[in-house]
This record gives structure tokens, sequence and C-alpha cells, in this order.
DNA sequence: GTCTATATTGGGATAGAC
DNA sequence: GTCTATCCCAATATAGAC
């Protein structure tokens, strides 16, 4: 998740958290493997955020605000869908890779504790974002440059599913591979030759 | 999951622990909580099963297995790949929206224990299944009647994920959706119109 | 601030009566 | 087989010395 060396404590276990809570989920992490991870003991862990609760809401606010911000520099401003389209899967799919673990435990923890979802939202800035690309679709539709007649949100979540999907399935969908005689590495490689021309072909006939 | 009221005392406590299990996970779900949508107490859960790895292998396999099969039926045996492709998303998104916790549960549980694929997949027969349908998809592109030179197996994570994400995003889709002015409802009712289409659409030219 | 030692509690597991 | 009562450990949390 972080990569830079830290010897402030606090940003020092909230990186740690960060990486024990997305790979465990809140559930099955531990603080004992937290503070481990930190290089501090428990105690300290305490001093620093009260409780395990205190601790996960503030580095889940933290990655996924994180997440969001790196998602939001993964679409142009500029361009047509077809253009922000190519854009968008090359640097999605090498931002999933590097965070394997973040959609998953993301939806998780979103699932099995909904009210979280605002908390996050609410410190949100590219509110707008989404409402931008919608009218963008309209437009090009309408000026039959897009010529599938797909509502616009729905053409953004099948975008998103083929771009999310493939790593969150990642560990069936390595074994299946291994069963076939090939292997998660190709496919993934494969995935993101094809994914955006997928995409285009679907919707510019 | 279920439905079907259950006297046998052991089935009974394998379908409150698959509901239990799906909602909250392995880590996360709680034997009291198993117990008492059963109607008994912990005591006999333990008596019956041992422990909760023991009760959680037994229901997993048995809730995976039940969706495989489910899985398969929603395949047809004979057509075209676009035949099958109508007919699957019908099907599949039906089962989906009853079982809307599965995915996510079984996605979950295969990252934190990886091992478990094998004991579930080599129970399995459908094993079979995915190699004919990449025939089929290879054929039909020799054919010409597939114009797209996709990869077979990226073609099928490509379906699965369209079919399956809008599902396993639900939590987050449903705010979306509503800060949008809009909702889930009329999102998912949406998907499944267009889904099986849009793929149609992008393999055909 | 940081540690060791300890308290507390939640929850899985067992004993033993019926 | 089914229950109540209890055990026991793991994991969160706190006290208190330094």
């Amino acid at each position: 998740m972080v990569g830079k060396e830290n010897d402030n404590i606090e940003e020092k276990i909230i990186d740690s958290a960060a990486d024990v809570f997305e790979e465990k989920g809140f559930a099955g992490a531990r603080m004992q493997q937290i503070a481990d991870k930190a290089g501090i003991n428990k105690a300290l862990l305490h001093y620093y955020f009260r409780s395990k609760d205190k601790l996960f809401e503030k580095v889940f606010v933290i990655v996924v605000q994180r997440a969001f911000v790196k998602f939001g520099k993964s679409l142009k401003k500029e361009g047509t869908i077809f253009e922000k389209l190519e854009n968008f899967f090359e640097m999605h799919q090498e931002l999933l890779w590097k965070n394997r673990n973040f959609p998953l435990f993301f939806l998780n923890e979103i699932k099995q504790n909904p009210g979280l979802v605002n908390i996050v939202f609410d410190k949100l800035e590219n509110e707008s974002m989404l409402v931008d690309l919608i009218d963008q679709i309209k437009r090009e539709q309408n000026e039959g440059v897009i010529k599938s007649d797909i509502e616009p949100v729905n053409l953004l979540v099948n975008i998103i599913s083929l771009s999310i999907f493939p790593y969150v399935g990642a560990p069936i969908l390595s074994e299946i591979m291994t069963r076939m005689d090939s292997d998660y590495e190709t496919f993934i490689q494969d995935h993101r030759k094809q994914v955006a021309q997928f995409v285009i072909n679907s919707i510019k006939n």
C-alpha cells in the first residue's frame, strides 16, 4: 500500500493497520499483528487510537480517499469517451494490480457496515465526476459517435465491472487458469490488452 | 439461501449456518447467532459439528456445490454462443438476485483460505463445461460467426464480470445511485435488459 | 511516549445433569 | 439428543512503572 519509510509513529501505525485491515478485513484483523508490523506493542496502539473500531474508521477513510483520488487521476479530463476509455483501463489496471487487496476489502466492509459509505463520500470532492461523464455519454449518443443506446449509468458500471472483477476474482480465477493449463498472469496480461477494445467494439456500432 | 422448512436438526443447522456465514463471513460469524437461528443452543451445535472450523468447511462445500450446480443449469447445452448468452444472463441474474450474499462471501473466503478451492473443485463434475465453451468459442471464431479475435478465456471472464459485479458491488452502487437521484433497483432492471446485448454487440463485429 | 504486566470480555468449546 | 452451567483461551483494552 505505501512504500515510503516513516518515522512518524502515528502514520506508521496507519500504514501498518491499512495493510492488515485490507488483507484480513476488520473482523479478521488482529491488533497484535498491526502492532508487530508497526514495530511497537499493543499498548501503544491503544494509546494512539483508543480502540480497534476507532483505528479502523480512521484507516478506512484514509485508505478509501487515497484510492478514490488515484481513481480520479486515471480519468482524463479531455477527449472523447473512446479516448478516455483507452486511458482509463491502462491506468486503472496498473492501479488495481498494485492494490489487489483493496476492492474486495472495500466492498466487504461497506456491506458489513453500510454507514461507512457516507463517512467517506461526504469527504469526497469528485462528486461531479460521474455526472460529467454521464452527460458526455449522452451527448456522444445524440451526436451518433456512440451508436449503442445503452443507459449511460449502465455503460459506466459495465466498464467498472470489466475493470475490477478480474482482480477481485483473482483467488478463484488463478485456480481455474491453473486447471486449464494456463495461468493467471497470462490471463491478466491479455485482459489488459483487450478490455478497452471490448467495450469500444460494443458501443461504436 | 434455502426456503423449505426442516425438522432434521442437522440440516437445519447447515441452513442456518449457511445464512450466517454468507452474511458475515467466517471471521465475523458467531456460533451463538447460528444456534439462535437454528432454534437450538451452542452446546448442541458443537455436539453435531465439534468446532466452528469443521462446521464452516462442511457448510462451505455444500453452499458452493449448490451454487455451482445452479450455475451449470443456467448454461444451455445447445445453440450458438449468442443464444447461450441470452439464456445465461437471464438465468444468472435471477440466481444472483436470490443469492446476493454468495459471490462476495465466496471470493472472500477463498482469498482468506486458498486451500478451500481445491476441496470444492475436486468434488465438482462440471470440470469440462468451461473447456467445452472455450472450444465452441474458438470454432465460432474460425467460422466467422464471432468476429472478434478476443481470447476465449478472456471473453468468458468478461461475461462473468458483467454478470456478477453489479451484485457484488451492490452496497456501493446503491449509494451512488441514490446520490444521483436514481436507485439501485432501476439500475439492476436496466442492467438485466442490456447486458447480453452489450456483449453480443462487442463480438459480432 | 513507550514499555511490561494485568484486567476484562467475548466467544468457542466442554462437563455433566436430564 | 438436548439442555444449563462452566471452562478456557484469545484478543481487546487498561494500569502503572519508567
